[in-house]
DNA sequence: TCTGGGGTCCTAGGACCC
DNA sequence: TCTGGGGTCCTAGGACCC
């Protein structure tokens, strides 16, 4: 059988990329990729962290996902933006729908990054690597970002390729160049590995993916169980796995929040998830699916995690149902602990809803669910807060009692 | 003004049934 | 009688990715 032929294709710096670019269009006179710059959340409501840094605050040891004020404590001058998300899926499809020209087999990894698998198109373009050249120097004229493109037999290495050195390169990985690329790297470079697997593949001896790919399997297998194999393959560059087309087929929604400060006031968070349960079931109605299982996702103020989950009867996508298992999951599992982050999560999602209800019930669900839907399409038009929901309005005035008694 | 948000997948352990 | 064990479903928690 014939190799396969795997690009993969990430954005440099995708979020303070876009975002320069719609600054300059907007008229703003810098490059904020030309300067020390990150893209962050807001500090003073606790979401402050680096989401994207340009290449002068890396080489001041800025890194993504610290926080604002530790980047800032490495680069005087770091000057924050605040991302734009809308903004990003909009270049994302746009470059998603550009590349499917060159394959219709694309799998889009992340917001900015894909894979295209282009084996046996080599009628067409014969030199794969100038191809990839070309795309991405296609993508810098068009839309004026740069990429990375990784070149190799496999996901993995098309993936691991493509992180080699950046910006702006088109790397190759082949089956041949393993062991000269990829096995003198750290082994926490290995796709997958994080962390955790790091330091405790580092605690037996293993530094290199080369030292992964000689080790004994049965002694790895002590530590890892079942992922050995898997761990095992991908130091040896093996990945069987293929380029798949997803449509929108999602396994579950969530909605979290960082709030702005510490919260244990069960109206209050009550009401926070009613919201949160409004957002996350009018996507799950705009991707035509339904629940099966509701979870709520705590922080505390220690940072300590938990949750609690639950099935419903019957697959919906009923807020008010919906709601109602929140409050009881929530009614059983809160600890009356602050809370720093709170959230909901739709899981066990289908595309039908194969159910057995009561007449009754049914009729009520489909009804309601009617109005929702009628609900969805109004906000949409006119905007979030133009039509909303009566349980709504009851929960604000109920708030508005409690505090007017609060004053008392 | 310290530490985000949205996902996927896996595993351990308990409940329950036969 | 001195305490099986397989199978399945479910939940909580955690690792990993961007």
């Amino acid at each position: 059988m014939k190799e396969r032929i795997i690009f993969h294709i990430d954005v440099n710096n995708a979020f303070l990329s876009w975002s320069a670019i719609l600054y300059l269009k907007d008229g703003y006179k810098k490059d904020i990729r030309e300067i020390p710059a990150v893209i962050g959340g807001s500090e003073k409501s606790r979401h402050g962290i680096v989401l994207a840094k340009s290449i002068p605050a890396k080489k001041k040891g800025v890194v993504t996902a610290e926080p604002i004020y530790q980047a800032k404590k490495k680069c005087k001058t770091l000057e924050v933006y605040p991302p734009d998300y809308r903004w990003y899926y909009k270049k994302s499809y746009e470059l998603m729908n550009y590349l499917k020209q060159y394959s219709p087999l694309i799998e889009q990894y992340s917001v900015d990054e894909c894979f295209l698998d282009m084996s046996g198109m080599d009628y067409i373009y014969k030199d794969y690597i100038k191809l990839a050249h070309d795309i991405k120097d296609e993508i810098k004229e068009k839309f004026g970002y740069t990429v990375n493109i990784g070149i190799g037999n496999n996901k993995l290495c098309a993936k691991m390729a493509s992180d080699f050195e950046k910006p702006n390169k088109v790397h190759t990985l082949f089956k041949d160049e393993i062991a000269k690329k990829m096995w003198p790297l750290p082994v926490g470079d290995l796709f997958m590995v994080g962390k955790q697997s790091t330091k405790l593949l580092n605690s037996i001896g293993i530094k290199t993916i080369y030292d992964l790919a000689k080790y004994d399997e049965k002694k790895l297998k002590k530590h890892f169980k079942n992922q050995t194999e898997h761990l095992k393959n991908s130091a040896l560059g093996i990945d069987e796995s293929k380029v798949t087309p997803r449509s929108n087929i999602t396994t579950s929604i969530s909605i979290t929040e960082t709030l702005p400060y510490d919260i244990d006031d069960q109206d209050k968070l009550k009401e926070i998830l009613f919201r949160q349960t409004e957002e996350v079931t009018r996507q799950l109605r705009e991707q035509k699916q339904y629940t099966k299982t509701v979870a709520i996702i705590y922080k505390n103020s220690n940072f300590i995690n938990y949750s609690a989950q639950a099935k419903l009867p019957n697959p919906t996508d009923n807020t008010k149902t919906i709601y109602k298992k929140v409050i009881d999951i929530f009614n059983k599992s809160y600890k009356e602990d602050p809370i720093r982050l709170i959230g909901v999560r739709l899981a066990e999602l289908s595309k039908t809803k194969k159910q057995q209800l009561s007449l009754f019930e049914e009729d009520e669900d489909i009804k309601d669910t009617e109005i929702q839907k009628t609900v969805d399409k109004i906000n949409k038009k006119f905007g979030a807060a133009s039509v909303m929901p009566a349980s709504l309005k009851v929960i604000g005035r109920s708030r508005n009692k409690k505090q007017f008694k609060d004053r008392k």
